[in-house]
This record gives structure tokens, C-alpha cells and sequence, in this order.
DNA sequence: GCCAACGTTGGC
DNA sequence: GCCAACGTTGGC
């Protein structure tokens, strides 16, 4: 399958460019996706060496922070079965594990792009991330949108 | 299967 | 803290 790009939202606090960065390997796992339609997207669309946005939500500056790339196909994500986890799924059974995660790796840091400056691209115009209301944490973005990214940050 | 209530996300 | 959007839950 070519390539495929994605986006992947990630709240600094928590998990930010840098610390991927510093991370052994750059890689980290992207754990905590409780969302099945976000779910699917690893389990079904992502392949290893797909592009990833690596972006910062939930923060000051919200935007594209950094690239990284698909490093593992999606196994179980073990937060789920961890009590003092704040991921932790009481109904998610060891058995049939509900949810997912894929490792990540981090390439590099960007500028950040932040929205506004997003919003004012036609060629980004269709991604799901602008969409008023957008929560979906991974959403996949077009080679067309991928290539305008790159522009941005040229 | 419908749908109202509720919870979560996430920008502002 | 507000609120829009939308996913999830649960009664029926």
C-alpha cells in the first residue's frame, strides 16, 4: 500500500514533540485513543512508515508541532487493563481487548503551525481538524494536504 | 431500534 | 469557564 499520512493529536502536557524527541528510539506509544472510530483508523488504515502530523491539543498554542512516522503495527494498548491508569476500561476484557495503540516516532520538531494559520490555507481547507467542533483525535490527511503542509514548513 | 440525557473534547 | 459538536449510555 503507498504511503499514508495521518494526524495525530497529543496533549504536551502529557506527551509533547519534545518528549517523543527525548524519548528512547524517538519512539513512543501512543496510548489512551478511546475512541473506536479513532481506533479504526490504527487497526485498519495505518501501516508502518505512514506520515504522521505529530499536533499539541488541549494547550496555550494549539498546532502541527512536529513530524513523526507509524513505527509499529497497532497491538493492545495496556493502559486499558491498569487500574490506576486514567485510560483504564473496567469493561475491556484481556481476552478482547477494546482498544489499540501504535508506536510513534518522532522525526523532527517544526514551527508550529498553528490554526489560524492552518485555517487560512485553501488546500487544508477540507481537513477534519478545522472542522468547527472536531474531536477525533487521528484523522488521515490527503497527499495533497501532506504536500501543503511541507510547504508551510519549506 | 429510537432518542433523550449525559459526558467528553477542545478551542476560545 | 463557556459552549458547540458529537459519541455513548440506557430506558423504553
Amino acid at each position: 500500500m503507498a504511503t499514508q499520512y495521518w494526524l495525530m493529536k497529543s496533549e504536551p502536557a502529557e506527551c509533547s514533540i519534545d518528549d517523543a524527541l527525548a524519548a528512547p528510539g524517538r519512539t513512543v506509544p501512543w496510548t489512551g485513543v478511546r475512541n473506536y472510530q479513532a481506533r479504526n483508523f490504527m487497526r485498519d488504515g495505518m501501516q508502518v512508515g505512514d506520515g504522521v502530523l505529530f499536533y499539541h491539543s488541549s494547550c496555550a498554542e494549539p498546532g502541527i508541532a512536529g513530524l513523526a512516522r507509524v513505527a509499529s503495527a497497532c497491538r493492545t494498548d495496556p493502559t486499558q487493563f491498569d487500574p490506576a491508569s486514567p485510560y483504564f476500561d473496567a469493561a475491556s476484557r484481556p481476552d478482547a481487548p477494546r482498544w489499540l495503540l501504535v508506536d510513534v516516532q518522532a522525526l523532527r520538531k517544526t514551527r508550529l503551525l498553528p490554526l489560524p494559520e492552518l485555517r487560512a490555507q485553501p488546500a487544508l481547507a477540507d481537513m477534519p481538524l478545522l472542522r468547527k467542533g472536531n474531536r477525533l483525535s487521528i484523522t488521515p490527511v490527503t497527499e495533497a494536504q501532506w504536500q501543503a503542509i511541507q510547504a508551510l514548513l519549506a
